[in-house]
DNA sequence: TCTATATTTCGAGAAACATAGAATCGTCAA
DNA sequence: TTGACGATTCTATGTTTCTCGAAATATAGA
């Protein structure tokens, strides 16, 4: 991940509306939630919403699909794990007691060896 | 961590130039670096990188430390681990083939069973 | 087609943020 | 005490972001 693809995603967390919508979608898992759902769930008038949802998906850190009259959000787990790895970069320089638990998050995808971590 | 400090957190890190300082800090471990030499390897002026480390501080992101003349920054790995562990809360509702790599970074401090992860 | 539902787009005012010049504070050495 | 250096604080200006009402778009069903 580059530099302001960080900043882009950053700055979508960055914002107590759009942080409680992304952490509703992260909990949610792959089938994700409508959109009407999401404004219910947060008290957010649904164009506000809409603009929110539109900067997060921006950031990558929302996919959106259609279903029917819904538009279903989930989270972009990809994109979540990449910024937690830019962030942790080469952390400590070579010094991993400080720094494991974090740096595990920047190993590779999510598979069967990484679960029993 | 609570809403209002993550969003703080969050807020300092979405800027390029206090991104790049926290990710120099994350690098140089916790002898950490003077804003002076902060300032040379980022090229921004003293006051505007001062304003910025503040904010970073402010968050818990960074911590100072006098040396002399110097003022010495280090990164807060604590309130970083607490941030990632506050993004990948309550992750995916029970299915942890997802998210099992967010996980682990929010597990518990860095002890000596975490390092073998 | 007509209507209702779900969501997005547009526009404007208010608030917050970023930057840089100038002044100030703290430390060290002579 | 004086001067130099490192860093911060103050202040002003320009820019960006946030929010909400109103209008528009898309889908489903009668």
């Amino acid at each position: 991940m580059e530099m302001p693809n960080a900043v882009a995603a950053l700055s979508a967390l960055a914002h107590p509306g759009r942080l409680e919508v992304f952490r509703l979608l992260v909990r949610a898992g792959a089938e994700g939630v409508a959109a009407g759902e999401i404004a219910r769930a947060t008290g957010s008038l649904p164009n506000t919403l809409s603009t929110n949802l539109g900067i997060l998906a921006a950031a990558g850190l929302v996919a959106a699909r259609r279903e029917g009259r819904s538009i279903i959000y989930t989270a972009g787990y990809d994109r979540m794990r990449e910024l937690l790895a830019f962030l942790v970069e080469d952390c400590c320089g070579g010094r991993p007691e400080i720094c494991a638990p974090l740096a595990a998050v920047a190993s590779a995808g999510c598979d069967a060896e990484a679960r029993s971590c």
